[in-house]
DNA sequence: CTGAAAGCGCTTACAG
DNA sequence: CTGAAAGCGCTTACAG
């Protein structure tokens, strides 16, 4: 290990920029008294040497961020997890709320930086090339949750067992002695949905039971989504007597076009789900689903941020924790 | 306005003590050279004068705190809203999850303020009057969201209309030509509720029409809560043909109870709901119900903190954002 | 506009 | 153990 290069100040700014460190200082504290050339020569190298007020590198207060989509309750099962794992070591979390794609370009890896924050989690989205660059240089950790992309090893990740749930749920259709089997929602590409895709996909195959293109629809993970793709599928002729969903939200929109359709549930269509959400147990009937561990996620995600952050070696890049099959009302013999 | 006094400094504690400057320092950073007397001595004066270090009272960077009891889905939309109004702001919002009542003690106060928080928003829970001591001391103003005592008006809270919400939910049933309508869930400890119970007596009272005790069942907020005070009230006779819910969990609950004694919703019974989560429109039928205005609640909340935080006087120490009917399914003429 | 100088809050190597 | 002294990162009133 090279040894740590010392942090960049406001010395290091004025000897380059060749000014005072009284005159960096007022550029930094937006005083009007500098001269607009001297002004953007200075922020230009403040930005270049990548500068961090020595107070916002505090010992004490530990803060990680957590960027979400929207405070849908998937990112809040997550974010409880990380909140819960924080407090156990003195840790806050703080929540953004991702804008655009990519979090907002450079100008966010800088202002995390700037803001303090010692490690970075994001969920189902990866920083560029560019924001890695600049988060590395500042050895700002990041974590991601429900990756899109395991190819880049330098990036730690965490998620569920996506292949492995989508082949379990299918297994306990196949079991219940269905064949007509669809697969419902997700997107084509979010890689956790390809993956249960995949999972339902080798079930069938192991169970020797063709895939009809037509049963594959990946609508979205919504309940409109599910309302809509179930309803495509019940129409076709034959039509599937089992669907595994991506989500929960997806399998209450397929009861909803069940039960449109004059078809109950689960007499008449079996339907599995993916998540455990609250909503699973509130349907009637209650979904049978595969569990997924967000709390355990959040929890993971964090401590596995807190240990980069030390400096210590992650023995896995990638972790998943594992889904489980919660069988309720919704599935029955074929 | 009297002056303001100056903050603690390393020095102020180092003159009560009696000791350097630098042995304080020490003391600060836990080096093991300073006797156990003077230490203890040296934490103890730390302590009653509040201190906290200058590197957390940083000016770039304002953090706000918001207090949850866990992430549901009532919590998740008003955290949304915080961190909506915050990133509008460059503020930062950070989570902690309530432990304990009152939240942990003197301890949460003085870790808030040596966490460098501007302001602390806590949602249905207020807190005890020493933690209001330190945290007035430091200077960091407190919002509770759905507070549960308006009597104390050094403490700014925001709401939703609950009475009102209540009053109109009422009205709607009683509109639809209901008499014989019943009110389910929520706690009788909790104000929001109470507030809600009592828009309902107030709107069968303008109508005439008698409110039955048994007709009032205040179990919970939870899916549970509404299956089992439903049943009970649904076992009744002469039975409710209209049920106001607390909380749309409740409602799904009432729904669930009405299907398994074999009645049709609407037809046979009417239910409104009260918050517009996103399950209202994912049962069947569809809920209808007050719309609470969450995301609004915590954007309100957050930006109350940071003109409290900048010294500004508030209008009004509790404000509350309307609740609106949403009409879907789950109401029928009687 | 600019910067030398004084000053603030804090830390640390070191002499006692 | 303790603290005087040097030093660091930063800010600011003020002279030019």
């Amino acid at each position: 290990m090279s040894a740590r290069p010392r942090r960049t100040t406001l010395s290091t700014i004025a000897a380059s920029a060749g000014v005072s460190v009284a005159t960096v200082s007022k550029v930094l504290n937006g005083r009007s008294d500098v001269a607009p050339a001297t002004r953007s020569l200075v922020r230009s190298l403040l930005e270049q040497h990548d500068y961090v007020p020595s107070s916002a590198r505090r010992t004490g207060d530990t803060t990680i961020e957590i960027q979400v989509d929207g405070m849908c309750a998937y990112a809040a099962g997550i974010v409880g997890g990380t909140v819960e794992a924080g407090a156990d070591s003195g840790v806050s979390v703080a929540i953004a709320i991702k804008k655009g794609p990519a979090g907002g370009g450079t100008a966010w890896a800088r202002d995390l930086v700037s803001a303090g924050r010692q490690a970075v989690i994001t969920i189902a989205e990866h920083p560029t090339p560019a924001q890695l660059a600049i988060l590395s240089r500042a050895r700002l950790p990041v974590v991601v949750i429900d990756p899109l992309d395991l190819s880049d090893t330098s990036v730690s990740s965490v998620g569920p067992t996506n292949f492995t749930g989508g082949l379990i749920a299918t297994r306990h259709l196949l079991a219940l002695g269905h064949s007509r089997i669809a697969y419902l929602g997700g997107l084509a590409t979010a890689l956790s949905s390809q993956a249960r895709l995949h999972g339902y996909r080798a079930a069938m195959e192991d169970a020797g039971v063709p895939v009809l293109p037509d049963y594959v629809r990946t609508p979205g993970f919504c309940y409109a989504h599910g309302v809509e793709g179930a309803g495509v599928l019940l129409d076709l002729r034959p039509a599937p007597t089992a669907i595994f969903a991506a989500s929960d939200e997806c399998a209450v929109g397929a009861i909803h076009a069940a039960k449109a359709r004059g078809l109950r549930v689960p007499e008449d269509l079996s339907i599995v789900g993916f998540d455990d959400s609250e909503i699973a147990s509130m349907t009637s009937p209650k979904l049978t689903t595969m569990h997924q561990p967000l709390r355990e996620m959040g929890i993971v995600a964090l401590r596995t941020a807190l240990r980069l952050a030390a400096g210590e070696r992650i023995e896995s890049a990638h972790v998943e924790l594992a889904t489980e099959l919660v069988i309720r009302e919704s599935s029955l013999t074929a």
